[in-house]
DNA sequence: TCTGGGGTCCTAGGACCC
DNA sequence: TCTGGGGTCCTAGGACCC
């Protein structure tokens, strides 16, 4: 049977879940900052029409907050999260195929009927994930994944089509590509933006009939797979099954400047902690361990340093103790005194499955099984009483350079004893 | 005082081999 | 005197995504 691509995207997601569980948002200006309450990454309508821009850091916009009184959140993770898994359920009563494209945003494969057919289709979906979440969305429906992206941005932008935009609903597509700017189309990005319109490509119609073998030459394969895509010639294909990362990262920016090697161990060995932690619920190991460490970039007055070191491991790994060794053995060679420290980070690499760890001679008398109990334990505890529970004590307690979150919401979905506790007396 | 974090894929160029 | 060229692998860097 013919099928048909709709993407659900849910409209500003992370401040539609702060509203979610705080009615008194509704109609107000929201913003959600980034980690280390650093930049702004969400918006509600309200604050987008007073003209806050994504990205814009928090402390240059304190007085524009302040003015329109726009309520401001740390990013709550846990929260989102959680809220994404409620939504991606829901669709998933609508359609057996459907990829999770990220923590918004969905691919579905619907039958191929007729436009009307579809687009009343689309808006019962939108209507229940309303209901059953209280999260609002948009959904664009096209023949290729790059034409129900352009769909569902049209259904966003104008209120009239009521969230819900079927571009196989209009005869002239080229109309609407005409109208539809050039860096907005999935794919294109700031730097090939600007050079498109240097070439006087300003809209998807122009870039829908540029040529094969300029686009392929200065936009590599991938712009030619989205120009293909832009004439209705499917090039990407629905992914079901999440493709096992090939590499985990975890790192964070610190709450202020670092300088100590003890307090720097301590914020990678929390990091290693975290990445190893990803790793184990993918029941894989990692066979490189890459650490790297970086001042603040911002403070041109400031000396500046960044540097890195790779180690690969004897045997792949997923046992937390040993990747914090490995990791802070690394942060020995690199670290210098004297430097003001913004950002420390680990990443794991040369993924394998958990059960096929090639082990070598040395290995044999290393006691895995003990080890492998041991961190299912202690997973087990942290999903359910919360992360940080059990931690090592390489990741130290008091966590001075942690991250800001000052105005974080409390986690409503998934935990009870993260509500603050009001002091009385 | 204060500027996020975590991914993917592709290409060019160097090293190396025969 | 004259000094190849194709294939493969790896890495760094650049583009993109949310």
């Amino acid at each position: 049977m013919k099928k048909i691509f709709a993407l659900v995207d849910c409209n500003n997601f992370y401040a539609s879940c702060e509203r979610v569980f705080n009615p008194r948002l509704e109609g107000k200006p929201v913003v959600v900052l980034s980690n280390n309450d650093g930049c702004v990454i969400a918006r509600s309508e309200e604050t987008k029409a007073l003209g806050i821009k994504m990205g814009q850091p928090a402390f240059k916009s304190e007085k524009l907050f302040k003015k329109h009184g726009i309520l401001v959140y740390s990013s709550n993770y846990a929260l989102y999260g959680d809220m994404s898994d409620r939504v991606m359920e829901t669709l998933r009563q609508f359609a057996r195929d459907m990829e999770i494209y990220s923590i918004d945003e969905a691919f579905l494969s619907l039958p191929y009927t007729t436009p009307e057919q579809m687009t009343d289709y689309a808006r019962e979906i939108r209507k229940t994930v309303k209901k059953w979440t209280g999260i609002p969305v948009s959904i664009g429906i096209g023949p290729t994944k790059t034409l129900a992206k352009v769909a569902s941005k049209i259904a966003k932008k104008y209120a009239r089509f009521k969230g819900v935009f079927n571009i196989t609903d209009h005869e002239k597509t080229d109309q609407i590509l005409e109208k539809f700017p050039v860096g907005d189309i999935w794919g294109v990005g700031p730097r090939y933006e600007a050079f498109l319109k240097r070439h006087g490509i300003k809209n998807a119609l122009q870039l829908k009939r540029a040529h094969d073998a300029w686009v392929k030459k200065h936009l590599t394969v991938m712009g030619l797979r989205t120009v293909m895509e832009l004439r209705g010639v499917p090039c990407f294909s629905l992914e079901q099954m999440p493709a096992a990362r090939k590499g985990i990262m975890s790192s964070r920016s610190f709450g202020r400047p670092v300088e100590s090697l003890d307090e720097l161990k301590e914020a990678l060995a929390t990091y290693t902690a975290i990445a190893a932690e990803k790793l184990r619920s993918q029941h894989s190991a990692a066979t490189i361990l890459h650490v790297f460490l970086m001042t603040n970039r911002f403070k041109k007055n400031e000396p500046q340093y960044y540097s890195s070191s790779t180690t690969i491991l004897p045997v792949a790994s997923s046992y937390t103790p040993e990747l914090i060794r490995f990791a802070c053995e690394q942060l020995e060679k690199i670290y210098k005194p004297g430097y003001r420290y913004k950002k420390i980070g680990v990443f794991l690499a040369e993924i394998v499955s958990q059960d096929r760890i090639q082990l070598n001679l040395l290995s044999l008398d290393y006691p895995h099984e003990r080890n492998k109990t041991l961190m299912q334990v202690v997973d087990k505890m942290n999903q359910r009483l919360g992360p940080g529970t059990v931690q090592f004590g390489a990741e130290g307690t008091r966590k001075e350079w942690h991250m800001r979150r000052k105005l974080l919401s409390p986690r409503y979905t998934t935990q009870w004893s993260e509500i603050p506790v009001v002091k009385t007396g």
